[in-house]
DNA sequence: CTTGACCTTCCAGTCACTGGAAGCCCATAT
DNA sequence: ATATGGGCTTCCAGTGACTGGAAGGTCAAG
């Protein structure tokens, strides 16, 4: 099939394919006559898989990885799983810092009356930084 | 003051500095006779104001109407509070969105035993899809 | 035989920096 | 007087993960 089937069936844009194969994610296609992609089922599959993968927020890097796990028939489920672990404690610090600004940021907007008058801690906290005036 | 103490007394690194010059995130430093750049007091708290806002995940171009706003003595403390709380909208949706891949995670690696044995079912997942198998 | 959809490549842009090279400038230690 | 080391300057390139767009080849239908 083409690129185009592929991308629809996969749910990775052709665009998006044609940069996978170009930093070397999935190899590299092999051509019709007329020059054009020829992807089979596996492949859309194997495109599936790295969607998937994307969508919870594994880098590029980690897909390449855990591809190749998933390649491998030999492999330990353990070497999995420690992948899965460490991108979820990155995933959970992201939480974590992503919470602490909500926290400031609701402080700040709480305090701050949002009217006609220009006076407005919220400025005046990010000049000044998080810790309480006097 | 040269860029160097700038950096040091504000916490924007002089290589960053430097680039919200050229992206007129701050105006043209001005210049002393040998060529180097000179900083008031004044465009220390500058600096700092942006540094602030970052850390809130603000967007240098949100920074950039923040330090309009800031420096506009006639500005109304509504035009900041919306700024401030569509910045907290979209916190929430990037922690919701997390928060949905941790738990998504999390159930895939609790089925996987992590042992020598090669089945996996994060890999199984990952190839077929977020949906329960039959 | 033309239209329009699809494919190809390559270059540039996004965002917010960061690294590094090549070359001044300046103060201090010898 | 000079060597050393740091700080300053510019500019170019790279990061991650694409996305947009131009210029051109290909194909099936009307």
């Amino acid at each position: 099939m083409n690129i185009g089937t592929a991308a629809s069936e996969s749910g990775v844009t052709a665009k998006t394919i044609r940069y996978y194969e170009s930093i070397g994610l999935i190899p590299l296609a092999t051509r019709a006559e007329n020059g054009y992609r020829n992807y089979t089922e596996f492949d859309v599959e194997t495109l599936r898989f790295i969607q998937h993968s994307r969508r919870l927020g594994f880098s590029v890097k980690d897909v390449g990885n855990l591809l190749e796990l998933w390649g491998d028939k030999e492999r330990s489920s353990a070497d999995v799983k420690a992948l899965a672990l460490e991108h979820i404690s990155e995933v959970e610090r992201r939480i974590k810092e992503l919470e602490t600004i909500r926290r400031t940021l609701m402080d700040l907007t709480d305090r701050c009356h949002g009217d006609d008058r220009p006076e407005c801690p919220i400025l005046d906290d990010l000049a000044t930084g998080p810790e309480a005036p006097e």
